[in-house]
DNA sequence: CGTCGGTCGTAC
DNA sequence: GACGTACGACCGACGT
């Protein structure tokens, strides 16, 4: 009888085949016969047996004949070369493989291997067993429904109706409209011309399916589609094509199979046969691993999951009576945990303890003697990557208390060259080849990294930027993660409509001007079009590696000769602002919320600052006006404002800072503005005379010396005479000796030291600066000089917000930080909290640290982030 | 058919 | 030869 926990494997055999092929280098035995497809696929087989233990399973290939769909178009798959013989000579030994091992293997005439497992698959469920589809074609996904999944041994890939809908953006139904939409190239099925798998979906998505859509095809031209006309036009004129498209792409599901899935029990292995054909093949390793692989008893038990985690090889003893287990583990002095990524369970191991435990997370109630053990300070925790820690175990209501170490974080100060390193890759770094054992539970690796990353901090001086930075600065990401930031949606789909408007009309005038169509988007077809169609001067442009650039510096100059360069800046710039800021952005908007959450990242800039990603809210425009338009979808929620609080020219003030400078440190002593001063020390002017293009010009000699730039660079950037910027550059170190003798002494003590450092000790290592004189050289030069600066501002704004945060909690206020933006710090206020919160921002910021000139911070607030007006005097505290 | 380098552009 | 730190979209070449 059969039970419901049994799960149906059906492998796509022919297509393994070829992937096999294709991936492996060629490989042959001693007689010459090529090996490379059969090991690739013994070793897919492995992998499935030992991982997943199937009891029923078979492997299906391809029928070697035509099949229906050869006669329902003669190009199906027209376009696929001869199989090599090298290919060819195999495939007997494959299928001599599958039934050493006891598979059964199966092949119908006339149909695919597709069609097969479709029907196999919709047998299963109806039979009420679980149905995974060993295979890596996206095909696939159609059937992809309640009971049956895909599994991509190759990439270790598991795909669910979630992972359909991420994919496609659609159900797993509609899976086949889209690629009748799209076409699929590799079995020479045509889609519509111009329809691509992006456009496939979103269509899909928007219309429900193939015929919701082309009932509905006058509606097009009315939405927000990048040439929605055109499009509209193409659909039509391909329906008869759509339909012959989707019977091709269609999997059957109704193929006459006599087999009934009981047939499908895996069988004993056939030892002498397997011996013999592995002998002949020389896979003598394999022979090892496979002969061991008798197929499971039909009593064992295990469900899927279970199954999963142990086939994980972790030592670690899976724990259900959560009390008896807390209570030994309370005692302990330090506790290290690690979160399985993606598996909802969590490993725990006592210093002092000899095993690690695994904890299933999930149902709420059981979990409470856990939540006091993780929420108390006693004992201390160590984890990798305490962030997500905290993100993650509070999706389980699970809060952590006295974190004392993160692995990552502390690797990363030791070495910025590790970005977010893995807990493999610093043991490897970290932990000598003894302490090293393979298979043990990583919570075992973490605890033993403690240990030397926490005496390697304590060596290179950095215990107290780890303790008191960035540990903290952890604990306040997660919440501002987790906060998010509203952004309306609305806002940006009819921005995204009216740039996409714009857009459309721009394209046009590009293809009058320059007498064709072409792609506006790519380079390599703009260059072609400016250089080659239009012959525009090429004299002096910036070259690259495909010829001459196309940038915004480039074409502004050509703007001069011809119409054309202007308008493609204009395309470029709204074309900017809608795929990044506006389509990518309402994306990650969560749906019930309408907030949108960043991740930042601690452990990956070499300077120490953040970065933000998936979306960077870090970059959002706000130079240009277009731009602020994207910026005015970021609000406060109601009854709330947005609080903008800025340092000002915090990186000059560290320069100032760091080297002293007395001219550096009057002006901020005294308030001046700092462009101002520069202005007059540079031209030798009185204040009073600095006109505001004598300000720009001491502006981006200010910022110039900050990153290291040269006078060719300075005298590019102001449209001045090379010696003019020498003279520039001279004049601001004689005026202001105490930054160039900072520079030199910086050099110096990176060549002696190998690494440049900032205010509170963090590292980077530059060996180039000890290398012959050259580009690498010069780079780590720049680089020397700029990293203590922007590292330290990085440091001071970290502070700020470990210090905020605690005082925001002390006051018990509703107040959130919300956003970083290096220098500026967003958050979102209650509007009856805003003038109290102001001042305490202010005063953090700041007092983040005493330098030898002041910190200054600007506040602003609004409705969003591009309307904030600047408080009036607001007294810190 | 995905991956990845090249190019471009946004922020501080 | 190029001004520091990031992230990400798009294109097109590459070997799948």
């Amino acid at each position: 009888m059969m039970t419901t926990d049994e799960t149906l494997y059906l492998v796509d055999g022919s297509s393994y085949i070829f992937r096999a092929f294709f991936a492996l280098p060629h490989l042959s035995n001693s007689r010459g016969m090529p090996t490379n497809a059969v090991y690739g696929f013994a070793r897919m087989l492995l992998k499935l047996l030992k991982e997943a233990k199937p009891r029923l399973l078979a492997v299906v290939f391809d029928s070697p004949k035509r099949t229906f769909r050869h006669d329902i178009a003669e190009s199906y798959k027209a376009n696929r070369p001869e199989a090599s013989p090298q290919l060819v000579v195999q495939i007997p030994y494959i299928q001599r493989l599958v039934e050493a091992l006891g598979i059964k293997k199966l092949a119908i005439d006339g149909f695919e291997a597709d069609d097969v497992i479709g029907t196999l698959a919709r047998r299963a469920v109806a039979e009420h067993l679980a149905c995974v589809i060993v295979a890596g074609d996206k095909d696939f996904m159609q059937l992809v429904g309640p009971g049956v999944t895909l599994w991509d041994t190759m990439k270790d890939r598991r795909i669910g109706p979630a992972e359909v809908r991420e994919r496609f953006g659609v159900e797993p139904g509609a899976v086949v409209d889209v690629l009748a939409l799209s076409g699929d190239p590799t079995d020479n099925v045509k889609g519509v011309p111009g329809v691509g798998e992006k456009t496939a979906s979103l269509l899909i998505g928007r219309f429900g399916s193939l015929e919701g859509l082309l009932s509905q095809l006058d509606t097009l031209p009315g939405l927000e589609i990048r040439g929605a006309r055109r499009l509209a036009q193409a659909l039509d004129a391909g329906r008869a094509q759509i339909e012959l498209a989707r019977k091709l792409v269609k999997i059957e599901t109704q193929v006459p199979l006599t087999a009934t899935i009981e047939e499908l029990r895996r069988r004993q292995l056939a030892r002498d046969a397997l011996t013999d054909l592995l002998r002949e093949l020389e896979f003598d390793s394999l022979l090892e691993e496979l002969a061991p692989l008798e197929p499971p008893e039909p009593t064992a038990p295990p469900t899927a999951a279970r199954s999963h985690a142990e086939a994980a090889a972790i030592a670690a003893q899976v724990c259900d009576d959560l009390a008896t287990l807390v209570g030994q583990l309370a005692k302990a002095p330090r506790l290290a945990l690690n979160l399985r990524a993606g598996t909802a369970s969590l490993e725990l191991q006592a210093e002092s303890g000899e095993r690690a435990f695994l904890v299933e997370l999930g149902d709420g109630e059981r979990l409470s003697p856990l939540d006091r053990l993780l929420a108390s300070d006693a004992p201390a925790k160590v984890c990798h990557d305490l962030k997500r820690h905290l993100r993650e175990l509070a999706r389980y209501r699970l809060s952590l208390g006295g974190v004392e170490f993160d692995t990552m974080l502390a690797g990363f100060l030791i070495d910025s060259t590790l970005a977010e390193p893995s807990i493999e890759k610093l043991a490897a770094r970290f932990l000598d080849a003894a302490a090293l054992r393979c298979r043990a539970p990583e919570v075992r690796t973490v605890l033993a990294l403690r240990g030397v990353l926490a005496e390697q901090l304590k060596e290179d001086g950095l215990a107290a930027l780890f303790g008191e930075i960035e540990m903290p600065v952890a604990r306040v990401l997660a919440g501002m993660e987790a906060c998010g930031v509203r952004v309306e949606a609305e806002t940006l789909r009819s921005l995204s409509a009216e740039f996409a408007h714009q857009m459309s009309v721009l394209e046009g005038e590009c293809f009058e001007l320059a007498g064709v169509r072409f792609n506006l988007n790519s380079p390599v077809q703009v260059q072609e079009v400016l250089f080659e169609r239009l012959k525009l001067p090429v004299a002096k442009l910036k070259r690259r590696k495909s010829g001459y650039s196309t940038d915004v510096d480039t074409l502004e100059k050509l703007a001069a000769a011809h119409p054309l360069p202007g308008k493609l800046l204009q395309y470029r710039a709204l074309a900017k602002l809608k795929s990044t800021y506006a389509d990518s952005l309402v994306r990650l908007i969560e749906p019930g919320t309408g907030r949108v959450h960043t991740s930042f990242h601690q452990a990956v800039t070499a300077t120490g600052r953040l970065s933000s990603s998936e979306p960077n809210l870090q970059n959002i425009p706000i130079r240009t006006e277009e731009g602020r338009r994207i910026r005015r979808a970021f609000v406060a929620r109601e009854g709330h404002r947005l609080l903008s609080a800025d340092y000002s020219q915090i990186e000059l003030r560290v320069l100032a800072h760091l080297s002293q400078d007395a001219t550096l440190i009057e002006a901020f002593v005294r308030g001046e503005d700092i462009h101002v001063r520069a202005a007059t020390e540079i031209l030798g002017i009185r204040a009073e005379q600095v006109d505001s293009a004598a300000r720009r010009l001491a502006k981006v000699v200010n910022f110039g010396i900050l990153y290291g730039m040269g006078p060719q660079r300075l005298a590019r950037e102001l449209a001045i005479g090379l010696p003019q910027a020498r003279a520039y550059i001279e004049r601001y170190f004689e005026r202001m000796p105490g930054v160039r003798a900072y520079i030199e002494r910086t050099l110096e003590q990176g060549r002696r030291q190998g690494f440049v450092a900032t205010m509170f000790g963090r590292r980077r290592y530059l060996p180039e600066l000890r290398g012959p004189a050259g580009v690498l050289k010069a780079q780590a030069e720049r680089i020397a000089v700029n990293t203590p600066v922007q590292g330290s501002a990085a440091e001071l704004i970290k502070l700020a917000m470990v210090r905020l945060a605690a005082g925001l909690e002390r006051r018990r206020s509703r107040a959130k930080l919300v956003l970083q933006v290096h220098d500026e710090l967003l958050l979102e206020v209650a509007e009856d909290e805003i003038e109290s919160i102001a001042a305490l921002v202010r005063h953090e910021m700041e007092n983040a640290a005493p330098l030898q000139v002041p910190l200054r911070v600007e506040l602003k607030w609004g409705p969003n982030w591009a309307d904030l007006r600047a408080a009036g005097a607001v007294r810190a505290e």
